[in-house]
DNA sequence: GAATTTTTGTACCATTTCGCATAAAATTTC
DNA sequence: GAAATTTTATGCGAAATGGTACAAAAATTC
């Protein structure tokens, strides 16, 4: 695509690794309280590096949370490998999420767009779109592991695929809202285990 | 108790109405986002009487905090009415919840502990105590009534309580969640639905 | 190598932020 | 009614914030 060499000075940092890292800052301390400082010198780009590349926080903020969105949905498809049964596919699902969720300097971080993302919700209307396109993305990505669930036999035949669909991403909401407020991973596990055996019928 | 008047010039305001106030402001902005200028405005107290009152913003914002869980706690006991069936109780509280999430000037406000302090829980700890603590005590309500469910053959003998209770909140987590992200009411009541019917087990 | 183009670094600016000092006002105690 | 005590109101101030002007630097094009 772009072969050509660009002219004019070329730039000393790369774009989705720079993302990256701020990423890491807003994770920790929501966007708002996510200083240009505090992305400056995570980053390593002095301001106005950072407003040429990216537009303003707002902006910035928004490229992290669509490469998050990216970089979860590659790791849900590739836990919903329909060669699996469905319910080691809910194990992978939950178990990658929690992988992330308690990974943190201080305390466990939780989900990245649910945990900063929904206190923008209101007041940016881009932002509550990502948020909602992203929870519907994920819902329906998991939904046609159900459908296929449906026609193989491993549920129901009369299975809403799209609400079953939607309660197995609840199970996910909340571990990560409860990662991020200290639950320790013992009682996370169980949550998580619990939630795929309801999902694909317990007893 | 205190039935001595206080010495000195009478406060022109009643602390619980100033609280709710602030929480206004909060839930719609974040803590981070919240000014000092705008819960003076919401609560006609100007930065002195404020501080002085109800310490600094941080301060503040924990007794709002506190009064969600309390009154959050409240509605969920009420709802919990161990003379209804079950299936009954969490309708109940599922209802009673998007009440509260989809209420909302310029959209539906979600949870106020789920999307404002989940974002503030990293940096400040006596925000994720209380975050953890909220969580915690609903777990631990719905789980009465679970085990009385048992008990009653309302549910399986061998049931986890603790564990469903934490599935059938993680339900109501989810209901926060995708009410803030702008979900429609039909949307959610189908989640709460079904959520209600698995959690009671159906087939 | 000169002109052009883009990025970088320094420094700055206007605004907002939180918090407080200080004094006036309103009440109770004596 | 004077003293003591608490709350209110005005206004300040130091620091942090988001964003930018401007010139130097580093590359390409011609």
């Amino acid at each position: 695509m772009k072969s050509e060499k660009k002219q004019g000075r070329p730039r000393v940092f790369d774009a989705k690794t720079v993302i990256g890292q701020a990423r890491e800052v807003f994770w920790d301390r929501g966007f708002s309280a996510a200083s240009l400082d505090n992305l400056s010198a995570a980053t390593k780009l002095n301001r106005p590096s950072l407003y040429g590349a990216f537009g303003d926080k707002e902006d910035l903020y928004l490229d992290t949370l669509e490469g998050y969105r990216e970089d979860s949905l590659d790791i849900l498809f590739e836990a919903l490998n329909p060669s699996l049964p469905l319910r080691e596919n809910l194990a992978r699902i939950y178990a990658e999420a929690l992988k992330i969720y308690l990974h943190g300097d201080t305390a466990a971080r939780g989900c990245f767009l649910i945990s900063t993302a929904t206190a923008e919700a209101i007041q940016h209307d881009r932002v509550r779109e990502v948020l909602r396109r992203s929870l519907n993305e994920f819902d329906g990505a998991i939904k046609e592991r159900m459908e296929l669930a449906v026609e193989r036999g491993e549920l129901p035949a009369d299975t809403d695929a799209a609400t079953l669909a939607k309660l197995a991403s609840a199970v996910m909401h909340s571990l990560a809202v409860r990662a991020r407020a200290g639950d320790t991973r013992e009682t996370l596990e169980a949550i998580a285990r619990s939630g795929a055996d309801f999902i694909c019928g317990r007893l």
